[in-house]
Parts: C-alpha cells; structure tokens; sequence
DNA sequence: AATCCGTGGGG
DNA sequence: TCCCCAAGGAT
C-alpha cells in the first residue's frame, strides 16, 4: 500500500505555513515580543481548555501583579484560585502556583527551556512543555494541541477530523513535519495551532483562504467527512464537576469562611453535595477552619 | 485507555 | 433548548 507519511516531499510546506502566520497572525498580548517564559507558561496554562477572549483580561491582571514565578509563589493558594476566577478546572491555579514555586526554588526564578525538565513540573504536560520550550524559547519542539492534530488529519492523512488521541504518534506526525532549524521550526508550531483556529476549524473550514490548501490531502479527496470513531461528550449538567464549580464559586465570592448552611443552598442533593465538598477538601481546593467553616487554602 | 476535572459562547 | 466544544493533565 502506499504511504503518505513517508513520501519524500513533505505534505506541508514550512515556509508557506510561516509566512502567512508572519503576516496573519492574531496579535495576542502572550505572542508580544519580549513575552517571558514565564508568561509564556501562564498563558499556555490559563489556555488548556479555555478560549482566548476569557483568557486574555486574567493573563494581563497576573502579569501586572506576579511578573515573576517567585511573585505568585509568594501569595497564598486562596488569593491565587481567586484570581484565577472562573476560567475552570481551578487545579491549574493550583499546580501553577506550585510550579511557580519550584520554578523560584530550583531554577533560579527562570522558566526551563528544556522539554525534559518542563514535564517534571506540576501541571505540565506533553503539550505545554512543549509549547514553553517552542514559543518562550525558540526551541524545535512538536507542539501537538486539538487544532494541531485537526490540521495534521487533514493536510497530511486526507482524513475529516482527527481520531482518539495517541501522544506517541501524534508526537511523530508533527516532527515529521517541522524543518531542522529551531526557529523556523518554532514559529512553525505557532502557525500550525494557528492554522486550526482560525481557518482549518471543525466545522467550517475557510479552505479558500488556507495557505495550505494546494497540498492538502483532505482538499484532494474532496473533503470526506469524519469516519472515526463517535466523538465522546462529556455531560455537565448534575455532575459533581458542576457542584463542585458551585460549591467553590461560594467561597471565592466570600471574604472569610462560611459555614455549611450557605454551602447546602448551592444543591439539593445532599449526598452528592457532601461527596463533592469532600473531593474538594482532598483536591486541596478548600480548606476547613477549626471551628468547622469552610474557606480557600491558606485564608484564615 | 478511559474518565474525571469548570465554564461559557455559539450553532 | 440543547448540544458541541475550547491552546490538556493526572490518574
């Protein structure tokens, strides 16, 4: 059978892709020249999973008020989750504030530039050490996000959309594609990720202005949609992750402790409540005063 | 490998 | 309205 991957010409041109991430690239305030490491990896944790526009305003705030990773260390994990508001899955706050520290501690305040010593840090992955390395640092690193494996799907397997996961061989696609030299390489990683966001997007393709699209394999199938497997949804509605959001938003919007009565009106259902407001406790989200009350870590 | 962990906007 | 999903990570 025949084999794209291991064509001899690479499916996805560099110098295409870069060019027209050069001259069309959203001005994000993380991309700004002179943009620290450590910007750089508060911005690539407030994203995971969150959209830009919700992002923007809080990395500005944290900026202004932890410019450095001892900064944050510093501050207690009560005022930190505050301040992480309501951007969602509040155990980043948490393990960024520990990185924060260790970064402060072992690394003399300086975000690593090294893959390797990226991923030992709390809170960070395959995919955001990687993005550190690649956008602080102007590393060669596959930087492999959704809209990444969207576009390598497409552009390279002719395939609708992107199946399951598989960090091995995703890793592989895309350092298959990225040329030798770090900084076209880098920015390649940058104009990937930007590629499926703005324009190679699940649902609405604009292929007519892809940079890409000459040698695209999907365009030259014509397009066939999906044929992987379903798609997992994850539910929200009556889940503990919602009771839990509720939970916490009580005592982010609570100057000190407040006691279990104001904790019982967030749900109705008392087991599931309870259950929840335990999972927090052991998640280290929320603490219990000594008189039995309830608070964000290290207030009261 | 599958599941859990928040939140809110858009189709 | 409901459903999908948005720069993942840990277990």
């Amino acid at each position: 059978m025949t084999t794209i991957s291991n064509s001899a010409v690479p499916p996805v041109n560099p110098v295409e892709l870069v060019d027209w991430f050069d001259t069309s690239a959203r001005p994000l305030p993380w991309r700004a020249p002179g943009t620290t490491g450590w910007g750089v990896l508060v911005s690539e944790t407030m994203l995971q999973q969150t959209p830009v526009n919700r992002v923007q305003p809080i990395w500005e705030e944290w900026m202004r008020r932890w410019p450095r990773p001892s900064d944050l260390a510093a501050e207690s994990q009560g005022e930190v989750l505050r301040a992480w508001g309501k951007l969602g899955y509040p155990r980043r706050a948490l393990r960024l504030h520990q990185a924060a520290g260790v970064i402060a501690d072992e690394h003399g305040d300086v975000v690593p530039s090294d893959v390797d010593t990226l991923l030992a840090l709390p809170g960070i992955g395959a995919y955001t050490a990687r993005a550190v390395a690649a956008f602080a640092y102007g590393r060669r690193a596959p930087v492999v996000d959704t809209n990444v494996r969207r576009v390598v799907a497409r552009a390279v397997h002719g395939a609708g959309d992107a199946g399951p996961p598989s960090t091995k061989r995703d890793l592989a696609d895309v350092d298959a594609l990225l040329p030798s030299d770090d900084a076209t390489a880098a920015r390649m990683s940058a104009a990937l990720m930007e590629l499926g966001q703005v324009v190679c997007t699940v649902r609405s393709p604009a292929c007519e202005s892809c940079p890409i699209a000459h040698d695209c394999a999907w365009q030259h199938a014509g397009r066939p949609a999906y044929a992987g497997p379903p798609k997992k949804v994850q539910k929200f509605a009556g889940t503990d992750r919602q009771v839990r959001g509720k939970l916490l938003d009580v005592l982010r919007g609570s100057t000190g402790p407040v006691g279990r009565h104001e904790l019982d009106a967030v749900w109705s259902d008392a087991g599931q409540r309870d259950r929840c407001l335990d999972s927090l406790l052991v998640d280290g989200l929320v603490e219990q005063t000594a008189d039995g009350r309830f608070a964000l870590p290290g207030e009261h």
